[in-house]
Formats: C-alpha cells, structure tokens, sequence
DNA sequence: CCAAAAGTGTTGGAATTACACCCATGC
DNA sequence: GCATGGGTGTAATTCCAACACTTTTGG
C-alpha cells in the first residue's frame, strides 16, 4: 500500500534527521471578529483536534524550528512566537487511542512505540494576523482551521491544558508589554485596539483611560486618514511606531492591569 | 583502568534509560549573610565550574527528575522549584573544549559524540535554606560549593545566560508572588526579610513601607518571641502563615515593584 | 550615656478610576 | 432626526513614596 509506505518512510525520517524525546507544540492565536481564536489540526479520518507542532531538526536551533513549524501551518514568516512552558509528564498522553490510531492509519500494532514515544514537549505560542493566514493540514491531518478559545473541544494529549496556559502567559504579558503588532492589521483604529485587548483579558475597560494609556506609552501613530464605512463617526486609523514598540517590548514597562 | 570502565557504563546506563536529547539544569538559589548565592559544581581535574543538571527517566516526569538531581545536590527534599526556560539553541556548547574533557576523563576521541550529544536543556530555578544544604558533588565533579551571584566565573556551556535568565524570573516572580519561604528560616525578623528582597531585587527599600506591605497581605504571622543575642533593640519574629502564603501564590496578586 | 538597630504614623504627590457631553454618520 | 459609536477633559479617589521621632539593647 502506497500510504502505508509513505508513513513507515517518515517514522525512518523522524528518527533520524529530528531529535529525539524532544516535540514543539504551537499554540497559535489569532484575532477576528471580536473573538481569540486558535488553530487546530484534525487527524486524518478521525473527529480529533489537536494543536499544530513540530520537531527540531540536528543542526536547527529550537527556536528555528518553532517558525519552520509555524511557516509550514500558517505561511507566515515574520511572526511573534514566544517559549511559554515545557510539558513533561509521563501522563501527557491522554485523551488519545494509540490503537485507534494505529487502525486508521493503517499501520501494525507494532508499530506503536515506533510512532508514539514519550516525550518532552516545549510549548510556543505565537500572535498572528488573522487574515493573513492560510490554514494548512500536514500529512497527518486533514483539516485545519480556527477554532473559538472559549469553544475548544476536548482536545487529543496535554493540548486543552497547553491552551490554557498559553492564554494565563499572554494575558500576564499584557500586564508589561505591549501587544498587538501582530495580531492587528498594519493600520487600525483605537477601539479595534481595546475590543483585542479586552478579548484577550477577558473584561471590559474605559475606552477614555484607554485611549489616554496607550497614548501615553508613544508606541502608537496616529494618522491622517480614518476609517470610512461604519455606520457611525468615523474613528482614526493609527498604526504602531515599530521602533517604540520594540523599545517598549524590551523595557518591560507595567501596561495593563 | 577501573575508572575508564566506569565511565563507559556509565554512557550506556545514559542511552539506556533516560531521554535522550533532553537534559535538565538547575539554578540553586540560596541566601546567606546578605548575599544571594548559586550551588556550582567543578569539573573532575579541572578549574571549569558549571550548573548542575540531570536527566530524565523514561517513566519519570520532568519535575520529578528536576527534584531528584536536587535532592543528589543538596540533600533537600521538599524544595521551591520552578520551570523557568527552555534552552534549545544549537550552540549552547560554547566555553567547553570536548577534546580536553574527553582527555581528562581518559576517554578516546570517538566517545566524543557519544558523551556529549546537542541537547535541549530545561531551565529550573530553586529557592532553597542556605544552612539546609550539604552541598555534594557527583560522578564528574569533585567540588561543589555555594558562589556569590554577582562573582559567578565564566562557566561551561550557556550556563552563564541561564542564571541571568533565572535572577531576571526571580525578579519578575516576586512582582506577583511572595517568597521567602524556602530560602529563610521557619522563624525569621522583618529585616532578615527586608534584606531577603533587597537583595535579590538589588536595591534597597524603605522599612516601613515595606513592613506595611508585607503585614498588608496577611501571610505574617507576628510570634510573641524576638530574637535576643542581637546588639540592639530586639526584633520580633515572624513565621509565614502557609494557608495564606500559598493563597497568595495561587492568586498572582501585585507585589512589590 | 551613647551608638546602632527596630518599632511606629502621617502627609503630599502621582497615578488611576470614574464619569458626561458633544460630534459625525447611516438609516 | 435619531440611534449608535467615537472623540475628548476633569474631578475624586486611591495608592505609593517620602519622611522623623521614640524605644530598646549592649558596650
């Protein structure tokens, strides 16, 4: 069977190009229509989500890794992706049928500490911009798109626990860095702004002291142009001034909360 | 030579049954007489100092084996420890000459990749009790001792950057948690306290504002006792109340900062 | 009795929060 | 013209930082 040829060639593949007990997992956020969203792959002929990954190559750096895996999903390249916690209990692998899996893709019982070993599993997660991804299953998976963060389903491994603590970092980070580079689109307006930083922090704030922080901290341009075509006054476009905002990024200033 | 044979089996125990490509460091806070301190270990015949470290078992979790290196290290057992980075870069092996190891050790130039492969290394940090510790080399080591913080010598590796790294988390942890209650002993004066935080945030602070604060969040209880022997005005003594103490790191409130 | 450290409260300023009115646009 | 959302400033409060005098103890 031609499929099952192509799976033992990339077991082989994997054994010896990437390095071993060690996985990446990204948990890749997006932001669209008033909503944080995640990317999740679904496997193949089955009803399991999980999260997008990857493994390090013998000469790559991890970090490196970590965007050739993000590239491969999204077909972004610059992208803000940044280590939140490795995950290395025994234990991570729950929620999954090895021999299920095995069955579907059509592989001999024996092939299962071959294909599932025990690993240790460094978590990422990444801010893109929404529209500009394009979603993109790997050989395993045959679909792969944007799920709500509040509507995850029970996902395959640790990826619901993985999820929930990407989200507890980013929201921390929130508290002393600027966010939005890269989850926002180049020009945007303020209350574009709040609305993201409100999804991500899960409440509402006062958009005057909003307006006057973020203002405040100079990382932001206004422009001359404003946004036409809502139904109501016209807000400004503003776009973010990238050498504040990396100054900003490095300080780590208390912003919100 | 009984000591080579030794260090061959010692590789195949490694192969055998840990993980392979992972490996785990720790940076060993501990406090004493005003100064922050970090547990190093020097090589067998050597002048080169590096962190200590260890791998992990097959049915083993991450945490788990990051507390058994510990507790080899310093006799410790329940011990503050926390994840704080994973290094994953290809070049981590900076500061090292494989070839002069390998001669030190007596082994022959081609054990030299399978003694020392490219890892990715897990960052721990722990807070321990100064007097508490009895600090113990290992098999490759012969010396293991308590270094100031701010004299730490050009060690191996990248372990330089990890306590960087580690004392830039501790600093940041201690914006939203408490601590103290691993590196001081069960009952302690507000200036052992004070100099505690001074220390590792390197400045100093007001005495009262900062009593007010720490007495503000409830995790002190005042004992009837003060310490006696001292030149002067006798302090109390305080003892951290638990329930509180891990409430509040549950909580992440705002600290100090 | 003097030096050195510890105990304790108050006050002023800065930062944050709360809050209200006017303006533009599409329907 | 009206409903909806966007633009802007000020007053009240809270939080934090600065600061000084008294007490105890050993020498």
């Amino acid at each position: 069977m031609e499929y099952k040829k192509k799976v033992q060639q990339l077991i082989v593949d994997l054994k010896t190009n990437y390095l071993l007990s060690v996985s990446i997992d990204c948990v890749i956020f997006g932001f669209h229509a008033g909503q944080l969203k995640v990317l999740l792959l679904r496997w193949k002929e089955t009803d399991d989500w999980c999260l997008p990954g990857g493994r390090i190559l013998h000469e790559e750096n991890m970090d490196e890794a970590a965007h050739r895996s993000l590239r491969e999903r999204t077909g972004l390249h610059e992208i803000f992706l940044q280590q939140f916690h490795t995950f290395g209990d025994v234990l991570r692998y729950k929620n999954f049928s090895q021999q299920e899996t095995l069955l579907k893709l059509g592989l001999p019982d024996d092939a299962l500490h071959e294909f599932i070993n025990r690993d240790v599993s460094v978590g990422y997660y990444a801010l893109v911009e929404f529209a500009e991804v394009t979603p993109t299953p790997d050989f395993f998976t045959d679909e792969c798109r944007w799920w709500d963060v509040d509507q995850i389903p029970l996902l395959l491994f640790d990826h619901n626990d993985m999820i929930v603590l990407a989200l507890k970092t980013l929201r921390r980070q929130l508290t002393y860095q600027p966010i939005g580079y890269n989850l926002l689109p180049d020009k945007f307006t303020m209350p574009d702004l709040q609305q993201l930083y409100e999804t991500i922090l899960g409440q509402s704030l006062d958009r005057r002291n909003f307006q006057k922080r973020m203002l405040g901290y100079g990382i932001l341009e206004r422009l001359e142009e404003r946004k036409t075509g809502g139904a109501h006054k016209a807000p400004y476009l503003y776009r973010f001034n990238k050498e504040n905002y990396e100054k900003a990024l490095a300080d780590e200033i208390l912003f919100v909360g």
